[in-house]
DNA sequence: TGAGTGTACTAAGCTACATAATACACTTAG
DNA sequence: CTAAGTGTATTATGTAGCTTAGTACACTCA
């Protein structure tokens, strides 16, 4: 499910770049499984296909997807983009860490935070809604789309 | 010392922000202490008196700040910008810790990290060092703090 | 063969960033 | 008071990135 925020200030490719990260990291697109075509999910999310190509190839330098040229792009396997991502995630612990230090939050409470976000449970979403990934709730400012 | 650069894709202002908000946090640049004028600063990094005015406005924003208009611009104290600067510090964090969860990371090895960090002496230099922003003037030694 | 796919390219419009050059009101030192 | 230094505002210009639009080509597969 894949909503495009108007309010962002980020540009449109990398929101969905990100958003397509994030599901696919979460497992909610599994491995191999294929994803919308350049231009059919421009049509669904009333953009550009340039802009979903430019996400996609994003998302291939990441390792996150490989394509097939004339067939589409799927997800790669787990293991290829796992290690790296752990990587870029110890690396944001770390300078948030060194953030929380200096803003004076104490180890302790630096501890219980991470304590509590382990208990809880958070959504790794089980692979069983593949379908759409727009969501046709866009309205920025205008109606859905007319673009002149 | 600040650096420009220009290998970096942000904006100018934006880097100017965020180095001098450091300065700031980690103690290097004094309460009420003065810093250099919009054309001096401006004049010392080679760059637009608009581009640095445009950071100051920013730092003003976020209350790391405050102008005396006709005097210049002085850090502002801390217990001004302490607790918006912990709750964005723990959110960032917060953020982090999820981020590691998804990526595999264990419990122990984030509570570890956490440890060790704040083992670590990360530096939160004492009021009294040099102040230097590029080579020049912030230290008119005869401030009698006054502002609003 | 034809539909669907990824990919590449050009052109245009828009916005943000940065510079340049002024101008004005204010404060302070003289 | 004057003059220098300060923050602030304005307009204009050039550059770069984002997005759209339209077209084109090579590939895969039923």
């Amino acid at each position: 499910m894949i909503v495009i925020d108007y309010r962002d200030k980020r540009p449109l490719y990398e929101q969905i770049t990100e958003k397509l990260s994030q599901l696919i990291i979460c497992g909610a697109l599994e491995s191999n499984s294929k994803l919308p075509s350049v231009r059919s999910l421009a049509m669904e999310l009333s953009i550009n296909p340039n802009t979903i190509q430019r996400a996609y190839m994003q998302l291939e330098q990441d390792g996150y997807i490989y394509t097939v040229v004339g067939r589409g792009n799927y997800v790669t396997d787990r293991s290829e983009w796992q290690k790296g991502y752990q990587s870029v995630a110890r690396q944001e612990l770390e300078d948030a860490l060194i953030k929380a230090k200096s803003s004076g939050l104490s180890l302790e409470a630096v501890l219980a935070m991470a304590q509590s976000c382990y208990a809880k449970d958070n959504a790794t979403a089980s692979p069983g809604d593949p379908g759409n990934l727009a969501n046709n709730a866009v309205s920025p400012a205008k109606e859905d789309g007319q673009h002149d």
